[in-house]
DNA sequence: GAGTTTGAAACT
DNA sequence: CAGTTTCAAACTC
């Protein structure tokens, strides 16, 4: 129970803490052992955690796998996307332990695990086999394994085929995992099942925001996957999920379940993970499968030997979708699977993203539309959103061709990247979008119609924030013409390094931007939220000569009106003037209009992630920015780029890192009210954990970060600990959780981990 | 496409 | 924390 506990807890841990927690590990190898704490890492750790122990971990997992389903392929499937995550994770020292019990404990999360993570297996096999061939066993493994869980009623090819009928099985299986606890397994098959009944193509972008999501999540997940898409198969499995997530909370199911939905997570991490950030619970997951990976040099096999037995035959299968996926392999250090690998903190995506950048077929989650893959960073969870003025969610990085991945391009999302992400992540859009390709067009869309725009930087090396891309939680890619650059998956251990150094100045550097108070339901529409009015540039402009009428200006290239927060100088900013009325909805008029166009141009899934944003925001007044890539979707709806047009780029969701959403505005606080009432009383709850993820990961509390920070000019990294509070407000929100809407996933998934905490 | 302007980010 | 420098986007031509 407590390593359950524990394990969960991490997972759900902002991974900004984590690396915050672990500050001086900032330095990246340092970091990855010890930094793995961070949010991004916590996926990382837990994997690692489990890879660590897996053999331990694992052992008892089988058993259990072998009663019920035949998990060994999950295993076999974990240890393939293991890889990456493990490369963070493994780095994680500190996880190691932790989520090996998350996973041991969840002997039947892990049989309703299994499809999801065989889901995030597949994914990610695709790119880890073609880096390496173990993992192609593995893959194959899984594959029997699948075969034989499913076997009576699904393809797994199909599954495999289709990411995004993973990722649904996931979600379905994840909802069911609870149950199963309680049950005792749900039938895997049914899980596969129900996953392939409801296939989302939206996978990725679900699996972003999954991971996104709480920890919890495998009903969030679900939920939020419905959302986005919703899919009429998979509500019946949401509803599972949502009883099973109240099990779960109620009892130590919920743990189990915890591990479970981290799994899910991890799964969905695993695809897409901004930077980091959020997704914790899929960074469980993620971080099995990457320690696995890790290991899976040499652990790997083992668990072949184990599960090899039914792989051939169905690694034909697999193979096809797995090959793609190479690159990420790469990056998965193989070297010791324990070794912390390399970066502490992040738990990127970026593996992913890479592979998927490689493999276009792959793509992945991770990919972000525009190709690019999120950065998964751990403690930006964000990084989707993060696009700073430019536009990515996936800023989080999601680096891919998301962003996404997550985020921009890369997973976009992150994916990841979710973009991605997620962006953040982001990432957020990236993640969102776990496929890339149709998010980000939305995403980008919009404003750019080059959504390959890229940075041009020549002597940041791309990794300052200074280069869009990496602010945005992105890797770049070949749109850019950067110069020296070194925000590339062949360099992540660098970019997380950078990015943990840059967010342990300033946590809230990978946090979106603007921030949406959603005052303005009253804007019309669903959107509405996507107007500007609401919401409100993070920190303010300081513009004195653009008079706040130009890009220049971040909070008009935001779509924002000025703020208090502004110091600017003459403001004319059409979206809102400093010191005229704070735009609820109105005030800006054309541009707003414009906004909206964008936003609406994104899509839902746009909106829906603004709700989340608005939702942490407003919940944290203090809260941190998760991911960036979240605020970055924001930020591309809102702005109303017109000419210029680079529009927020793509929507990364990156990863991100975990930008606090800052709701430094708080204006939200009516806003928050309406989003209260949206998300109805969880969400009450929420707000508190967001604050707190943001912070934990980064720092810390929330209240000083946020709060003190946003008219500062850089925000001090709180150092926190959490507060006895919040836990308590995260059991609350466990609760709660089930009921949340998917478009907070962050929250969700933040609720979690502090509870679990 | 080159050059200028601008303001954020980074540095001191 | 304030001032300065660096940087790259935004903008102009």
């Amino acid at each position: 129970m407590i390593l359950l506990s524990s394990t969960i807890s991490t997972a759900f841990l902002p991974l900004n803490q984590h690396n915050f927690s672990d500050p001086l590990k900032s330095e990246f190898p340092d970091n990855r052992n010890g930094g793995r704490a961070s949010a991004g890492v916590l996926e990382d750790v837990d994997l690692s955690d489990c890879s660590a122990d897996q053999q331990g971990c694992f052992a008892p997992e089988r058993p259990i796998r072998g009663v019920t389903m035949e998990p060994q392929d999950e295993n076999s499937n974990l240890a393939i996307e293991l890889p990456r995550t493990l490369r963070y994770d493994c780095g994680s020292p500190d996880n190691g332990l932790m989520p090996c019990h998350g996973i041991k404990t969840n002997p039947v999360p892990e049989i309703a695990g299994t499809p999801v993570s065989l889901v995030q297996i597949v994914q990610e096999f695709s790119e880890e086999r073609c880096s390496f061939e173990t993992e192609a066993n593995l893959q194959e493994i899984c594959q029997a394994d699948q075969n034989k869980e499913e076997g009576p009623g699904c393809d797994w090819e199909n599954l495999i085929s289709d990411a995004t009928d993973l990722l649904i099985f996931d979600s379905s299986t994840d909802t069911e995992v609870p149950k199963g606890h309680d049950q005792k397994l749900v039938d895997p098959v049914t899980n596969s099942l129900t996953s392939l009944v409801s296939k989302f193509p939206q996978d990725t972008t679900n699996d972003l925001h999954k991971s996104e999501s709480v920890g919890l999540v495998g009903s969030y997940e679900q939920n939020e996957m419905e959302d986005p898409s919703t899919q009429p198969g998979e509500v019946v499995e949401q509803k599972e999920t949502e009883q099973t997530l109240h099990i779960l909370s109620t009892t130590i199911l919920n743990k189990q379940a915890n591990g479970d939905s981290s799994e899910k997570m991890d799964d969905k991490a695993g695809s897409i993970i901004p930077f980091g950030c959020k997704v914790n619970s899929i960074h469980h997951r993620g971080m099995r499968r990457r320690c696995l990976v890790f290991e899976i040099s040499g652990v790997h096999k083992k668990k072949l030997d184990n599960d090899s037995n039914s792989s051939d035959s169905i690694s034909s299968q697999s193979d096809g979708k797995n090959v793609s996926d190479d690159k990420q392999l790469v990056p998965i250090k193989p070297g010791s699977g324990s070794s912390p690998c390399i970066l502490p903190g992040i738990g990127l995506h970026l593996n992913a993203l890479a592979t998927t950048s490689k493999d276009c077929r792959v793509v992945k989650h991770e990919t972000l539309p525009s190709g690019r893959k999120l950065i998964s960073m751990p403690s930006s969870i964000a990084s989707f959103h993060s696009f700073p003025p430019s536009s990515n969610p996936l800023k989080p990085i999601a680096l891919n061709s998301m962003e996404g991945d997550r985020g921009p391009s890369d997973k976009e999302v992150q994916v990841k990247q979710d973009a991605s992400q997620a962006s953040a992540f982001g990432v957020s859009e990236e993640f969102n979008q776990s496929s890339p390709k149709k998010k980000r067009r939305r995403l980008e869309h919009v404003g750019e119609s080059d959504a390959c725009k890229r940075c041009n930087c020549k002597k940041s090396k791309c990794l300052k924030l200074y280069c869009e891309c990496f602010a945005a939680g992105v890797y770049c890619v070949e749109p850019c013409s950067c110069q020296e650059c070194f925000n590339k998956p062949i360099h992540e251990d660098t970019v997380l390094a950078t990015r943990k150094q840059i967010e342990s100045r300033n946590p809230l550097a990978f946090a979106p931007k603007v921030i949406r108070t959603s005052e303005n339901t009253s804007e019309t529409g669903d959107d509405s939220n996507k107007t500007p009015a609401s919401a409100r540039h993070k920190r303010g402009c300081n513009c004195k000569k653009s008079s706040c009428l130009k890009k220049y200006c971040e909070c008009y290239q935001g779509g924002v009106g000025c703020s208090i927060n502004c110091r600017c100088e003459g403001c004319k900013n059409a979206f809102g003037r400093k010191d005229g009325p704070a735009p609820i909805g109105t005030e800006e008029a054309e541009p707003e209009e414009e906004e909206t166009e964008t936003c609406e141009k994104n899509g839902v899934d746009q909106s829906v992630q603004n709700n989340d944003v608005q939702k942490e925001e407003q919940h944290s007044d203090s809260v941190l920015p998760i991911t960036p890539s979240f605020q970055i979707c924001r930020s591309s709806v809102q702005l109303p780029f017109s000419s210029s047009g680079k529009p927020p780029r793509s929507s990364i969701l990156a990863i991100g890192s975990s930008p606090g959403l800052n709701a430094s505005q708080k204006p939200g606080k009516s806003d928050i009210v309406h989003s209260q009432h949206k998300f109805e009383k969880h969400f009450q709850v929420v707000p508190e954990d967001d604050t707190p993820e943001i912070l934990k990961g980064d720092c810390s509390p929330i209240s000083g970060v946020k709060t003190s920070s946003p008219n500062c000019k850089r925000v001090s990294p709180p150092h926190l600990g959490l507060s006895p509070t919040r836990k308590s407000g995260r059991k609350l929100i466990l609760q709660s959780i089930p009921s949340f809407p998917p478009l907070t996933p962050h929250h969700e998934s933040r609720d979690f981990q502090l509870k679990f905490k």
